[in-house]
DNA sequence: TGTCCACTGGAAGGGAGGGCTT
DNA sequence: AAGCCCTCCCTTCCAGTGGACA
């Protein structure tokens, strides 16, 4: 071989930006000191405490916004029961995020499943009737003398989407065991969601609470220093960047989240452009970087007649028509619909996509009324129409509609 | 003050698709 | 194979509504 270098080796040098671990870096690494939690993490210890000595914990609601620390805390605290648990009573820790796992039946099965050693035995992921999920999974939890502590994490999503059935039924379930107990943390961002709750389950629920405050600047510094101090090498870091990271970060209700990806980002342009320190311009790379992925990741997961939807407003924005209603972007909908083949859905179907697209931020959307013009929703675009369709168009079921121009006059000019 | 427009958004339910049970 | 169950996506139906205009 006489070629010793390949394409990769510019990118391989010795000296970097990170240390081996760039997870650390990651909003999901549980490090093994929380900074500024200490306070939530006593208060949780002290209420699961009694778990050890066999006794049922109260259930506990979190409150706190996103960013906050509150998955974290929680499975720190998991951690921290499982290393316990060997001197102690046998404790049970489950963790499960209800974005993921957002049905009845899903999270019954979840719960089930650990429960259940022998793979012929385990509850398949559909086709049962969930009382029968439910009675399996009473039986398998009450075989031993033991406590089980259910986390369920962005536990708002689960009652939004499918009722609050699954929750009485847990907050229940004691009154059916012999041997096990059952407490139940529900983790939510959102304060609200408890309205939504049968009161019988939101006192069940909430026998305990408590809110995790937003970080502030300061806060937000000593994480990411303490996270930088094991990812990345000693003194690549500019003295600014940390606390521009902070700053930003803090402006945005105090986002743990969002201020260790602006570091990691940060860090990797810096990485790519082979420069030996992390830059405070290169945060600023970092948070368009971040802005943007986050809206192409969006766009191109959406499923095609969402595309189609927001296709069409982004169109007309580009003809100029800036602001539009739901009848405008439901025609020029369906005239996409009828180049690319693709069917027709109804105006109420509609709606709801545009509902959605909403949510996602993708557009904006909000009621008014126009009088005898009737009363509809005024929709915008959030994103740049260029960018927008260049993402969509990737799409190929889109690719041959890119040059269409819609027919419609805006009325909202 | 009442009318009337163009929807909004809730409710109910159909049907397809996943899979289990008998 | 027939009869279930659960979820997802969608349609149909319809009462309700904010505000310009007569």
């Amino acid at each position: 071989m006489e070629q010793q270098t390949t394409v990769f080796q510019p990118y391989l040098q010795v000296k970097g930006i990170f240390k081996k671990d760039r997870e650390i870096l990651r909003p999901s690494y549980i490090p093994d000191e929380l900074p500024h939690r200490g306070e939530q993490i006593n208060h949780l210890a002290s209420i699961l405490a009694t778990a050890l000595n066999g006794q049922r914990p109260s259930n506990v609601l979190i409150f706190g916004k996103t960013g906050t620390g509150k998955t974290a805390t929680i499975k720190y605290i998991g951690k921290e029961i499982q290393r316990a648990e060997a001197k102690y009573k046998r404790v049970d820790f489950l963790y499960m995020n209800c974005e993921v796992v957002d049905t009845q039946y899903g999270v019954l099965h979840n719960i089930g499943n650990q429960f259940i050693d022998d793979f012929n035995e385990r509850i398949p992921f559909t086709g049962w009737s969930t009382e029968r999920v439910y009675n399996i999974l009473r039986e398998k939890i009450d075989v031993n003398d033991r406590v089980i502590v259910i986390a369920l994490d962005e536990i708002d999503k689960l009652v939004y989407k499918s009722g609050d059935d699954v929750l009485y039924h847990l907050t229940r379930i004691n009154d059916d065991l012999e041997n096990a107990k059952v407490s139940v943390i529900g983790i939510s961002n959102d304060l609200k969601f408890t309205e939504f709750l049968d009161p019988r389950v939101r006192s069940a629920l909430g026998e305990e609470k408590m809110v995790f405050p937003p970080y502030n600047a300061e806060q937000l510094k000593d994480i990411l220093y303490q996270r930088a101090k094991l990812a990345l090498e000693d003194n690549v870091l500019d003295e600014g960047v940390i606390p521009l990271c902070a700053a930003l970060a803090a402006q945005e209700h105090g986002d743990a989240r969002r201020a260790l990806d602006l570091l990691r980002v940060a860090a990797e342009i810096s990485e790519r452009s082979k420069e030996e320190k992390v830059l405070e311009s290169h945060v600023t790379r970092a948070k368009n970087k971040i802005e943007l992925d986050c809206v192409s990741e969006a766009m191109k997961t959406l499923p095609t007649q969402s595309k189609l939807v927001l296709m069409g407003i982004l169109m007309n924005e580009e003809q100029g028509n800036a602001r539009l209603t739901t009848g405008e972007v439901y025609e020029t909908y369906k005239d996409l619909c009828r180049l690319t083949n693709i069917a027709v859905l109804t105006q109420r179907r509609i709606t709801d996509l545009i509902s959605e697209l909403d949510m996602l931020g993708l557009i904006h959307a909000r009621v008014k009324s126009f009088g005898r013009g009737g009363r509809t929703k005024e929709i915008e675009s959030s994103i740049p129409y260029i960018e927008g369709k260049r993402v969509l168009g990737d799409d190929p079921l889109l690719e041959h509609i890119r040059n269409y121009k819609p027919r419609i006059q805006s009325t909202l000019m």
